[in-house]
RNA sequence: GGAGAGGUGUCUGAGUGGUCGAAAGAGCUUGAUUCGAAAUCAAGUGUACGGUUCUCCCGUACCGUGGGUUCGAAUCCCACUCUCUCCGCCA
């Protein structure tokens, strides 16, 4: 069927029908982000899309009318020839109705899928990160007798953290962990799966590290963010996950689930590979922005009415992690204007880096409504109405493992540059209670 | 990488050009029967978009994906993709 339209892919992220009926409320509420809908435009380019499909669907009746009684004709045997010569120009007005129906639908869609989500009525108002909202505060940052290291002070002192090695066979931005360094992260990988699987009901998912573009469009890194993912040389290319959320989230594609099987709540831990592109000379000094790093990812598929709680549990369950291991941090609520583009609300927790004496990022956890479900075609029946909706993804770092590792050594470093195996982590270090240095 | 088979609705599975959105069965829903249940019987049961006299009705699209042929395609042609089987290779 040339021209067909009607069943590419949805790209749009808000709802079509409140951007019709609503517009006004939704470029008010996106002017919040600084982002500017022009509802009068889009209206007008509504307007002719509809009377353009009107015209298709009429033309597409009248074709399907005349096979029809052509079929008929010719079983019983009658002459079709005039019937033939009644339709012969129907294809070509068709052909062209068709065609400017799809013009104005890929119109529609550049401007749908380069909306960012609705934001939450919670969002505070603000112009970048330094508007963000503090919620609270954990824990009290140690008061140190000695003089405070950096990681990567702590890592060379202990011969354990290896940035020469990295550069020569990978360049910049990657990192080299030796023997009880490199154990330390595995065990917070290994804790932090099991607090959740054990104790906050998450199911445990591998999943794959390379994806396609559709599934990044899924999940909304594309088309806006291709500059941060890297992507192979392969036709079609594969994308390297710049988080766990992407394979995740995927996972819901294209399917129904029954209300019984909600909510769906997945843990992984993967590697996450990220160009850093525009970041150069930020963050250079040690692991805190590396290419690839290691993180343990928190996703949620829910019932709409449940996602404004569904995302205050699902960051305390990033805070337990925090919490267990006595890592001082402080929550924020994102203001509009660093809320990223498909969140409906963000939570970001900062933990306390002595080595900076600043609270950094080692967790996200956002709501993202139906934005990235009606992307995905991601839907659950409703026993209340037995019918297929949308439903509702959040996710959120539950916790970075790099960061996570330069948080304790940082916090738990002592006088003689070794560093306290954290209470929690004894399990899965084999015996060593601490990272000492190498004489 | 080579050879072959195949992708149809919630599931199994018919359907090789003309009322096919799609047989049949299963499942599910409702009703009948029952003290209740099972069994049985009857009816109903996809999604999206649009129109509308808006809990009714009508139209359009959807049978892996994208093209093509045709007045008309689930059905024919081409490309791609995924799954399965066999061989090769391999952690």
């Amino acid at each position: 069927m040339p021209g067909e339209t009607s069943k590419t892919k949805k790209q749009t992220m808000i709802d079509p029908k409140l951007l019709r009926s609503a517009g006004h409320d939704v470029a008010a509420n996106l002017k919040r982000r600084n982002f500017i809908f022009d509802e009068g435009a889009y209206a007008t380019l509504e307007e002719r899309r509809k009377a353009l499909q009107v015209d298709v669907e009429a033309l597409r009746a009248e074709r399907n009318a005349s096979a029809r009684s052509i079929g008929k004709a010719k079983a019983q045997g009658e002459d079709i020839a005039p019937l033939l010569a009644a339709v012969e120009d129907l294809g070509k007005k068709l052909e062209e109705a068709e065609s400017g129906l799809n013009d104005v639908q890929s119109e529609l869609r550049e401007v749908e899928s380069g909306l960012p989500n609705l934001l939450h009525d919670d969002v505070p108002d603000g112009a970048d990160e330094n508007d963000n909202k503090e919620i609270l505060r954990w824990g009290e940052p140690r008061d140190f007798d000695f003089k405070i290291l950096d990681h990567v002070e702590i890592g060379a002192g202990l011969g354990l953290l290896d940035f020469d090695a990295a550069a020569k066979m990978s360049g910049s931005r990657f990192a080299v962990m030796h023997g009880l360094l490199a154990r330390l992260q595995r065990a917070l990988i290994q804790f932090m799966l099991d607090t959740h699987t054990a104790e906050h009901g998450y199911q445990e998912v591998y999943v794959p590290y390379l994806v396609q573009s559709e599934a990044l469009f899924g999940t909304g890194q594309l088309p806006k963010f291709a500059d941060d993912q890297f992507k192979t040389t392969d036709d079609p290319p594969f994308y390297l996950i710049p988080t766990a959320e992407v394979p995740v989230t995927n996972l819901a594609r294209d399917s129904i689930a029954e209300g019984t099987e909600m909510p769906k709540k997945f843990v992984a831990h993967t590697p996450c590979f990220r160009s850093e592109a525009g970041s150069y000379g930020k963050d250079t000094r040690g692991i805190i922005r590396q290419h690839q790093f290691e993180k343990v990812e928190l996703v949620q598929m829910v019932e709409p009415e449940n996602s404004d709680v569904a995302l205050e549990e699902l960051c305390g369950h990033a805070e337990t992690v925090l919490q267990k291991l006595n890592l001082p941090y402080r929550k924020v609520v994102l203001c509009s204007g660093d809320v990223g583009f498909g969140a409906h609300k963000t939570y970001d927790l900062e933990v306390w880096l002595p080595g900076q004496q600043a609270y950094r990022e080692i967790s996200s956890c956002s709501n993202y409504i139906d934005f990235q479900a009606r992307r995905l075609q991601a839907r659950w029946r409703n026993p209340d109405t037995g019918k297929p909706e949308l439903l509702h993804t959040l996710n959120g770092s539950g916790v970075a493992a790099g960061r996570a590792l330069v948080a304790v050594m940082e916090n738990c470093q002592e006088a003689d540059g070794s560093v306290t195996v954290p209470e929690v982590l004894l399990p899965y270090m084999a015996g060593a209670n601490n990272l000492t240095p190498i004489c």
